[in-house]
DNA sequence: CTGTTAGCGCGTTCAC
DNA sequence: GTGAACGCGCTAACAG
C-alpha cells in the first residue's frame, strides 16, 4: 500500500479511500488504480479489520465429519445466509473425539470467528462459556446443549418417525415394521426408533430389523407396512420389495435425510429432513446474536415434511 | 493483552511469551494464566500473524456447490492434509456463475489465503495470475486450466469408463449399453461418454440411454451388458434389472462417484472415484507450492479403481 | 529470563 | 477533497 501510494504520488489515506470506494478525485483515483495493477497490490482484509476493530467476518462450522452429505447440505444453507453479509465459513471435523473438538473450536476462536455452529461430539462444552460471554455467537445443531446455555436448532427425528407411523396407521395399518439401525448408531437413529415406538402405542411395536427386511416378510403374520429410517435403507427396502413383487402390496414410508439430488425414489412416500433449511435456520439464529440480540437461549425445531407419493398410501392386505 | 499484563504485573512481552509457550519463570507464568482466566482473554491469531509477517494459515476451496457430496468428500481429504499444518479451510459456492466465482475468489484473496483449490466454473481465470505470481498457491481440480498455467488434479473419468467397458469386453460382451446423462450434463458426463465410445471401437457404440434402461432391453438385439455412468443411475439400473429378473443375466458395471457410506450395492462391480484421495492429492500439490516449490505446472491424474463384485463378471447370454 | 521499543498493514481521526 | 499522525493487537529486536 505504501508502494502504491509512492508510485501514484499520493498519500496512504488516498489509496485507502480509493480501495474502499470513498469519494476521490477521478484523476488521482486513476493513478492509484494503475499503480495497483502494476504492483499487483491486494487489499489485506485482516489488517483493516484490526484497525477498524471490525470483526473477522467469519464463522466456524464444526461437526464429526465434514464429508457427511447431511453436513454438506447444512453447510450450504449456512453459506446462503452468511453470503448476504459477506461472512466466510470455516469448517472442520472432530472425528468423534471430544479432545479434537475442543482443539478445533479453540483454534477457530483464536481466529476470532464471530460465531460457531456446532454439531456436538463431546458432552461438556462449558469451556465455551467465556467466549460466549465475550460476545461470540454459539448455536448447537441437532443435539441440545447440556453444559452450556445457548441457542439450538434440532431436526425433529422423533416427530418425523411418528408422523410416518401415524400416516400408515391412518391408512389402516396395524403391523408396521421398522427397518434401520439401532440406537447405538447415534442420536438420530435412536430418536427415530423412539418415535416409532411412541406412535406404535397399543400395537406390536417390536417388528424391528436392523437392515434386512426379508426375514420379517417371510415370518408368520408379516407386516403390511414398512418404515425405513434412513435414505440408504429406504433404497434397500425398495429393492427388496421389488424383488419379491410386493412393491404395490406392502406400504412403505422412508426417510429422506441425505440429499440425493432428487434423482431417486420418485414414487416412495417420504419424510423429508431438509438439512439446507436447518442450516439457514441455524445461521439466522447465530447472526441475531452477532447483531447483539441478548435474550434467553432459544430452541428452533425443524419439522420434517411428509410427502405422499403413493407407496405410503397403500391399504393393508392381510 | 494489555489488561492481562497489567493485572499480572508483567510486561506485554511476558504475556506474549506465556501465550506462545516460550520459557518464562513459573511464578510469573502462573500469574499470567490467572489473569487470562479472570479476564477471559483469547489470543488473536490474525494480529500475531500480521506482526510476524506470517501467513494466514488458511486456504480456500471453491466449487459450484458445496452441498455436492463429491465436493464434501474432497473437502475432507483436503482437511486431512491441512490439519497436519494447522491450516484452516474456507469453502464457498459459485452457483455456476463465473462472476460470482471471481467475486468469491477475490474475497478469499483479500483474506490472504495461502492457496486456492478451485473446481472451476468460468472459463477465464487469467485474473488470478497476479496473485499466483505473488506467491499464492493455486490448484485446479477436475478441469484443466486453460487461461492460466497452474497445477491441476483430475479424475480420469474417461479412463474409468474405458476400464469398465474393457472389463466387459474381456468377459465376452459385444453389445454394451451406456446409461447416464449426456455430454450437456457437464464435463464428467461428457468424458465418461467419450470413454465409452473410445472403448467400444469396432462395436455398436450407440446403445445409449439418458436414463431409462427398459426400452433398450425391450428392443431387438438387447444389450448383454450395461455401464451406468453415475451413482444414482447405477441404483436405478439395479432396480430395473431386479424388477425384470435380469440381475443375474445382464452384466452391469457402475460408477461410484458419490460416497454413499458404503451401505449400497454390495454386489455390483464398480469403478470407484475416490474424491477423498483427490482432495489429499490436491492439497499436497498446493502445499508444495506454499512451501516454495517453483517448478513447472504439474498435472496429477487420479485413476479410478475397478472393483469386481460379481455383476460385471457375468458372461453374455444371447 | 524480563522489559522496552518499534512497527506489521491498514483505517481513522484531525488539520489543511 | 487531501495528507500527517496515531493506534488496532501483537511479536521481534534489543538492552538490561
Amino acid at each position: 500500500m505504501k508502494d502504491v501510494a509512492a508510485m501514484a504520488g499520493v498519500s496512504l489515506s488516498t489509496v485507502s479511500r480509493v480501495v474502499n470506494g470513498q469519494p476521490v478525485d477521478a484523476a488521482l483515483a486513476a493513478k492509484v488504480h494503475r499503480a495497483v495493477e502494476l504492483l499487483g497490490y491486494r487489499h489485506n482484509y485482516a489488517a483493516g479489520a484490526l484497525r477498524r476493530s471490525g470483526g473477522s467476518a467469519s464463522i466456524g462450522l464444526v461437526c464429526e465429519d465434514i464429508s457427511d452429505p447431511f453436513f454438506a447440505a447444512f453447510h450450504r444453507g449456512v453459506e446462503q445466509i452468511a453470503r448476504e453479509r459477506s461472512v466466510a465459513t470455516l469448517a472442520a471435523s472432530t472425528d468423534g473425539s471430544p479432545d479434537r473438538e475442543r482443539d478445533v473450536l479453540e483454534r477457530m476462536l483464536g481466529r476470532r470467528v464471530e460465531g460457531l455452529l456446532l454439531i456436538p461430539t463431546g458432552k461438556d462444552h462449558s469451556y465455551l462459556r467465556r467466549d460466549v460471554a465475550n460476545g461470540t455467537g454459539l448455536v448447537f445443531v441437532n443435539r441440545p446443549p447440556k453444559t452450556i446455555d445457548t441457542d439450538c436448532v434440532v431436526t425433529d427425528h422423533r416427530g418425523g418417525a411418528r408422523a410416518a407411523i401415524e400416516h400408515l396407521r391412518a391408512h389402516g395399518h396395524r403391523r408396521i415394521a421398522y427397518v434401520g439401525p439401532g440406537p447405538e448408531a447415534g442420536f438420530a437413529a435412536a430418536e427415530r426408533l423412539a418415535g416409532y415406538r411412541e406412535a406404535m402405542a397399543g400395537l406390536d411395536e417390536d417388528i424391528v430389523s436392523r437392515g434386512d427386511l426379508q426375514p420379517l416378510l417371510a415370518g408368520e403374520e408379516p407386516p403390511t407396512a414398512v418404515f425405513s429410517s434412513q435414505n440408504l435403507v429406504t433404497i434397500e427396502v425398495m429393492r427388496t420389495l421389488f424383488r419379491l413383487g410386493l412393491d404395490r402390496v406392502v406400504a412403505h414410508v422412508g426417510v429422506d435425510d441425505i440429499p440425493l439430488r432428487g434423482a431417486i425414489e420418485p414414487p416412495v412416500t417420504i419424510v423429508a429432513h431438509e438439512a439446507l433449511m436447518l442450516g439457514r435456520a441455524a445461521a439466522e439464529l447465530l447472526f441475531s446474536r452477532v447483531d447483539g440480540f441478548d435474550g434467553r437461549a432459544r430452541e428452533v425445531v425443524s419439522a420434517p415434511t411428509l410427502i405422499p407419493r403413493g407407496t405410503g398410501e397403500l391399504l393393508p392386505v392381510s
